[in-house]
RNA sequence: GGGUGAUUAGCUCAGUUGGUUAGAGCGUCACAUUGACAUUGUGAAGGUCACUGGUUCGAAUCCAGUAUCACCCACCA
């Protein structure tokens, strides 16, 4: 191709999709191609397919997607498995608000079956258009295995799992005290609820004693749900109270007569010491009155009204009933005071509508069955380290987490979901059976008749599964566990990356099926990615409107910047702030790699250099310090990327490839040609790039091979170059680069102009005094030097002249009547007191004989020669201090 | 009430087995159009690594405590 047809900037727009459908086209996704024994499977988390990607979810996949590359360029056999989420509630919610605000319906008017497919349809959509964008970000995923958790293979697994677990016990259902929602009228695990501190009033109110005249003051925060009080509990130590245990109270507005008990969980120093306790609607107060034998009374319904059990509140709203018991009990004079109190309410995580505890029959999980305690069971692997957790601390926030577990609801009432797998006779109910079949038929599927007494007329349970129960199994699930090919080969699979607020929600779920299904952990490793933030560091959001929209910037700046942006800078499980000015920065970079392409195309058609050499031929010094710096550079990153640091890995490769190979080799490359290293160095960094800039990469590769069927993206990973390098020339050009900086450095420091040319002299025989003489090109190109004396060894230093000294080699530039003397030797001044300074420092280190003893042998040897050299360089400054004058 | 993370240059952040005279990008300032790139190049200024102790020959790095911020968890009515 040639030069002048390659635009000057990259234009990401003009090659992304073209190149994406290239790979598609081409198979590149798929693993089945790959006939390598090893395999890398990383089955991605499936975003809720209600909505789009935002740019958390592309933070996400950027890691995915890096790991996923790097491994197939290493020859693994990659699988990288996408799906989608059917997330129930939230979906539910979701599109509720759109039907009643496109159709003003709810979806009782549809129906059950109705709302369903109207749902699928509408995540199907979505599904869509989120496939769309994660094509965008150049996510490698296999489409043809992309996965739904409503599909019916999935789905089928899923329940099977439902139904061995409550064979082994672990699964039943029974009356607790739950979390309701009451605008989504379902239950709620406890992760689903979220707690904010809101500004309250604490109640105080005075129960009577029975045949007393004299009181009990409680405290409460929620004075409504007193209608449902069944008893009044103290610590049992608490020596206010003694003398009244097991008294009697009358509640008051119901005028109900209830005990006072003692418990060692109420706490004597909170309020007055005297708590009243609801059953029914406070999970402590239920714990408490099972142990007491006491009454729960339902007060308040699932619409978060009263209850008839509420005598002359019932039909009240939770809201208003709590005014008008205040008003009554103040105009009975049993209010004795309110003070303001923070309390934490109790929100649903989907449409934060505030909670109502109440005591409903669920499903739920027994996290510590006798037969199998699916809590123990992880702790055990957590601790034996069968997951690499990445950051590591995560690893104690999960064993902390599950240690606190408690029983977990799967229920749901809702429509959008998995259906429970269980039917119950209806014969029974309606008295037409006499047998035993009062008990749930728990299975996969419809059986046609109920096993006890043979009848037709079955019911399905009304209720779904919580969506953390499908997707806590999502790893074997999606891979079709257990009899599918791709469970044998891909499972357990190697790396899981999410959002550290997953870390409860989902990865310990997938840890306890994992284990419990499979006997495996589903993942060897677990790394998080921290929020993406917005400038300010604020938590982006919708009602904020302080999101950025991913596709918007892969438009401005190109998938691979926002990619870079991304990943660079950041560290696992730290949040990262996103803004225009860091996507543009990388956007920069991406068009640096791109002109390096331009230039080595433009010296490959000049020299008409035919391909990419095997073996570079090193000749002079700057093509073995460049090399032997590419050999570091591939070590380094690729060990970071195998390490799980792909922020580092890109920071090195980033350094190197502007400040060293553009910034240094292309332009010795300018002055002494050597094709073969030029072309060699670049292909490895197209290679090294892959994983992180997918896009800009293969467009440049593409160039170098117009008419080739081959792709970068399934090029094989660099590694452990076999190189001969020259260590020493390496070492050596290294010095002139440091030479050519401080030359510049001076040039810089007097203003003095750089197109003016400047003379240099140089000590015959000083160590190291060829480097100039043998560079002496460079030298006169990089900077500006017309001409070079050799003075012998013995001859005084030149006058009127600037000495700089690198390492042992010292430099003299020509400069009579050019710049102030006076000026250089205060500078000058100040270099010797910074020496003396670092001399002293490294003297008081080596005096010390504690260092000498402990320190290891090469440190201590390391901290010598550092001082050697900073002695000599210090009586070199001052001679030429002395000279100036 | 418990727990986690953060605190390093004006800003955003690196710094993983403790051994540099503490780094990068952006921004700032000065200069520059040399065969790719102004989405560029060259150079400079800028930091007692939050604070206080401790361990160590040696601490930004390990330990303890304090402060500030952020987040998570928890049945204190």
């Amino acid at each position: 191709m040639d030069t002048h047809q390659i635009s000057k900037t990259y234009n990401a727009q003009e090659w992304e999709d073209k190149l994406y459908a290239k790979w598609e086209e081409n198979g590149l996704f798929q693993p089945d191609t790959c006939q390598s024994q090893k395999r890398y499977s990383n089955i991605l988390p499936p975003p809720n397919a209600n909505g789009e990607l935002h740019i958390g979810h592309i933070s996400g996949y950027t890691v995915m997607d890096i790991f996923g590359r790097f491994e197939r360029m290493k020859g693994k056999k990659t699988l990288l498995l996408p799906g989608k989420d059917h997330a129930g509630i939230q979906t539910q919610v979701v599109f509720e608000k759109k039907l009643r605000a496109e159709k003003n319906l709810t979806r009782r008017d549809l129906g059950r079956e109705k709302f369903y497919d109207a749902v699928y349809a509408f995540c199907t959509e979505r599904a869509n258009y989120m496939r769309a964008q994660e094509k965008k970000i150049g996510l490698s995923a296999d489409w043809s295995r992309e996965k739904f958790t409503l599909d019916p293979e999935v789905s089928r697994r899923v329940l099977e799992t439902f139904v061995q677990m409550y064979k082994d016990g672990i699964i039943y259902r029974g009356k607790r005290i739950i979390n309701w929602c009451p605008r989504c009228a379902t239950a709620l695990s406890d992760i689903e609820v979220i707690r904010t501190e809101t500004a309250g009033k604490l109640y105080f109110i005075k129960y009577p004693i029975k045949n007393s005249g004299q009181f009990v003051t409680v405290a409460t925060t929620r004075p409504e749900t007193m209608l449902g009080d069944t008893a009044v509990a103290v610590h049992p130590d608490d020596t206010r109270y003694t003398d009244l245990i097991g008294k009697t109270l009358i509640l008051p507005l119901q005028n109900r007569e209830i005990p006072i008990i003692a418990d060692r969980r109420i706490d004597s120093t909170f309020g007055t010491g005297a708590v009243k306790i609801t059953p029914a609607h406070d999970p402590l107060d239920w714990e408490i009155g099972k142990d007491h034998s006491l009454d729960a009374l339902q007060v308040i319904d699932e619409k978060a009204s009263i209850s008839s059990l509420g005598g002359m509140y019932a039909g009240l709203s939770v809201k208003d009933a709590r005014k008008k018991i205040l008003y009554d009990l103040a105009r009975l004079g049993l209010l004795e005071k309110e003070n303001d109190h923070a309390i934490n309410l109790s929100q649903c995580e989907r449409c934060k509508t505030t909670i109502e505890p109440l005591v409903s029959e669920q499903w739920f999980i027994n996290v510590d069955a006798p037969k199998y305690s699916l809590k123990k069971k992880s702790i055990e692997a957590l601790r034996s380290n069968a997951i690499a957790f990445h950051p590591e601390n995560m690893r104690d926030q999960m064993i902390h987490w599950l240690d606190n577990l408690h029983d977990w609801c799967i229920s749901r009432q809702i429509w959008w979901g998995h259906r429970i797998p269980v039917w119950y006779c209806l014969a029974y109910d309606k008295g037409q059976c006499q047998l035993k079949c009062k008990d749930p038929i728990v299975s996969v599927s419809r059986p046609s008749l109920c096993p006890i007494c043979g009848s037709e007329d079955l019911k399905q349970d009304e209720d779904t599964l919580d969506t953390w129960f499908s997707s806590g199994q999502w790893p074997y699930t999606a891979l079709g566990y257990p009899e599918s090919d791709d469970s044998k080969i891909f499972y357990p699979t190697d790396t899981m990356i999410m959002g550290r607020d997953l870390l409860f929600f989902w990865a310990s779920r997938m840890l306890m099926f994992g284990l419990y299904r499979t006997r495996e952990t589903p993942f060897r490793h677990l790394y998080f990615t921290g929020l993406v933030r917005d400038k300010e560091g604020q938590k982006m959001s919708k009602s904020q409107g302080n999101g950025i929209d991913p596709l918007a910037m892969i438009e401005k700046y190109g998938a691979d910047a926002l990619r870079m942006a991304l990943v660079i800078g950041g560290t696992p499980g730290n949040d990262i702030r996103m803004y225009d000015e860091k996507i543009e920065a990388a956007r920069n970079f991406t068009n640096k790699l791109w002109n390096i392409g331009r230039y080595v195309n433009a010296t490959i058609i000049k020299n008409q250099v035919s391909e990419v050499p095997a073996n570079p031929e090193p000749k002079n010094p700057a093509d073995h310090w460049i090399l032997s710096r590419l050999q570091e550079v591939n070590g380094e990153v690729t060990r970071l990327l195998e390490n799980y640091q792909p922020s580092l890995a890109g920071e090195k490769l980033r350094d190197f490839t502007w400040g060293e190979f553009a910034d240094w080799y292309v332009e010795i490359h300018k002055i002494t040609k050597n094709d073969k290293v030029l072309c060699y160095v670049f292909e490895i960094l197209l290679k090294l790039w892959h994983p992180f800039m997918p896009f800009v990469t293969e467009a440049v590769y593409q160039t170098f091979h117009p008419d080739a069927k081959t792709f970068l993206m399934i090029e094989n990973w660099p590694d452990n170059l076999a190189l001969e390098i020259n260590s020493a020339d390496a070492n050596r050009f290294q010095s002139v680069i440091g030479i050519i900086q401080k030359i510049r450095a001076t040039r810089a420091f007097y203003k003095i102009n750089p197109t003016q040319q400047l003379s240099l002299s140089i000590k015959e025989g000083v160590r190291e005094w060829t480097l100039i003489r043998d560079n002496n090109e460079i030298f006169q190109r990089l900077a500006r030097v017309s001409d070079i004396h050799v003075i012998n060894l013995t001859d005084p230093a030149p006058e009127k002249s600037l000495r700089i000294s690198f390492g042992v080699l010292d430099v003299y530039i020509k400069l009579e009547g050019v710049i102030d003397f006076k000026a250089e030797q205060e500078r000058l001044g100040k270099e010797k007191k910074e020496k003396e300074k670092y001399i002293s420092s490294l003297k008081t280190k080596l005096e010390n004989e504690n260092f000498i003893e402990r320190a290891k042998p090469d440190i201590v040897q390391a901290e010598q020669m550092k001082l050697e050299e900073a002695c000599k360089q210090l009586s070199d400054l001052e001679q030429h201090i002395a000279l100036l004058r």
